[in-house]
DNA sequence: TCAAAAGTGTTGGTATTACACCCATGT
DNA sequence: ACATGGGTGTAATACCAACACTTTTGA
């Protein structure tokens, strides 16, 4: 392995010979922009909408009806309006799909069933999609378990798939349903998306997007477990989310829903950031 | 503040009345572009090149030389190329403003001078710049130490300013330099790699992007003291990183540049990350 | 000899684990 | 009665902040 010494190696030097700290000299935003010097991008946004359901984590899929991946899974998305932000366009993406509100970020004890909606990653890659320049700004949502799609209209058309199994290369899944490849760079996108929802439930209280407004203590440590696929100490579960000033809220009501003696009923409260952070044991 | 019940607000219902879970009618991907429907975007790349000059955090600031906003610090960046994918646009004009390589991720053991690039996030309100509408993948570069910029060609068209300098709103820099805010959203752009930085410091190894390629335990610590702003324990800072497996890799040789008793160099192991976190005292 | 920076030892407080154990309900 | 899940107590352990102390150089 050639080393390199530390401040002065070929690429400053090359700098030196001229190149360094230039202005850019095919660009300059002060120039009207040439559509026959850069040809136009679409800019799209594509939504992680997770959430979990009898156990596991699921995400949203729908099927495409037209070529190019004709039939198969992709996650949903669309165009960005010429007169929506980024942030806009993703909110009303999940609306139309899943009939989600987002959470207002200001009003912070989320009082409302509202999803958690973020930026995760932009993916240009120019092959990305066959037929043209698509840059896509891809959006992470969390969302409570939700009613099944219904199978009237255009059936078959959106589901929740668990994401082992939209992630699965080959196989098939629970229903015999075919578990190609996601269209496009989808699967990157979820994998993306999966990975960033189960490293920020560490150190945030992000975990509670997908759970109800009120929810148990049992209830939220089943989340932390299906998102990570792990078993959590009950004991010391209760221990740490309860002694983290902030972080729940008892509404002062009992559920015996799960079964069992009845367990308080909390709400999220203002505390974002979980410190110590939930020790994610190793797989 | 009214509560809504857990899985059956009006969104839910709303839903169920026919809108929930259909595929979006006024956009498919499988439908051949429309330019007149959907105006053309043009996509950029801007950066946040951050580096530690004199115990201070420093970001790189180039001057626009047109309008609008002419005269006023921004942050380097261009367009997007056709052919081009985002982190090859990113890694270019990063090239292009201070001559740095990039980082070969798959190179574990950080043997070359290359800076740390990642994307950071993207920008796209429909008015953050007045002529167009322009969609920017902000991303984020750490560098070592690098010579100032030349001042002969196009003087004063480049620098490095601490980042407190250029987030300022009002006042003046340190050679009577204008701190007028920076142009377009680059305040915020700037704001969101500092935090990025100092955030991702505490967990990774990714300060060791700010040192050359061999350092000593007291070099590295005050990298994170000029990010942080704050003063750490050498003893404990010492034994943290020394300690942690991977992390650091002895070269064998010594250095009493920063005077004292001389200090064994070291260069930045395969492990990218800290675990347990380095902690970041309260301000 | 002194200042400066590197590096080691020790200690008390705190957090985390891994349990044993009890509580309140539905069947 | 008993299964089920909720919740508390406790001891062993690991970790970390704080600081005293030693080492090795340059001035």
């Amino acid at each position: 392995m050639a080393h390199m010494p530390g401040r002065s190696g070929p690429a400053i030097d090359g700098a030196d010979e001229g190149g360094v700290y230039r202005q850019e000299d095919d660009y300059d935003r002060g120039m009207p922009y040439d559509p026959s010097a850069y040809p136009p991008f679409a800019v799209t946004v594509d939504l992680v909408v997770l959430t979990v359901r009898r156990h596991s984590l699921c995400a949203l899929a729908v099927r495409r009806g037209e070529s190019p991946f004709q039939g198969r899974w992709a996650l949903p998305g669309g165009f960005v309006r010429p007169d929506e932000d980024l942030t806009q366009a993703a909110a009303r993406e999940l609306s139309e799909e899943t009939g989600l509100r987002v959470h207002d970020p200001d009003v912070v004890p989320a009082q409302d069933n509202g999803a958690h909606l973020e930026q995760l990653a932009t993916y240009g890659d120019p092959k990305r999609d066959p037929r043209m320049r698509v840059v896509s700004v891809a959006h992470l949502a969390l969302a409570p378990d939700l009613p099944a799609p219904k199978a009237g209209g255009d059936a078959n058309s959106a589901r929740w798939a668990p994401v082992e199994e939209l992630l699965r290369q080959d196989g098939y899944g629970r229903d015999g349903e075919q578990a190609a490849p996601l269209a496009f760079d989808h699967a990157q996108i979820l994998a993306d998306g999966v990975e960033r929802a189960r490293s920020k439930i560490e150190y945030s209280s992000l975990a509670t997007a997908f759970c109800p407004t009120e929810f148990t203590v049992g209830e939220l440590r089943r989340v932390y477990e299906a998102v990570w696929g792990v078993a959590l100490d009950p004991r010391n579960f209760h221990r740490k989310v309860t002694g983290t000033p902030g972080f729940l809220v008892p509404t002062g009501g009992t559920t015996t829903r799960q079964g069992g003696r009845p367990a308080q009923l909390f709400r999220a409260g203002g505390a974002t950031l979980l410190n110590p952070p939930m020790l994610r044991p190793e797989v």
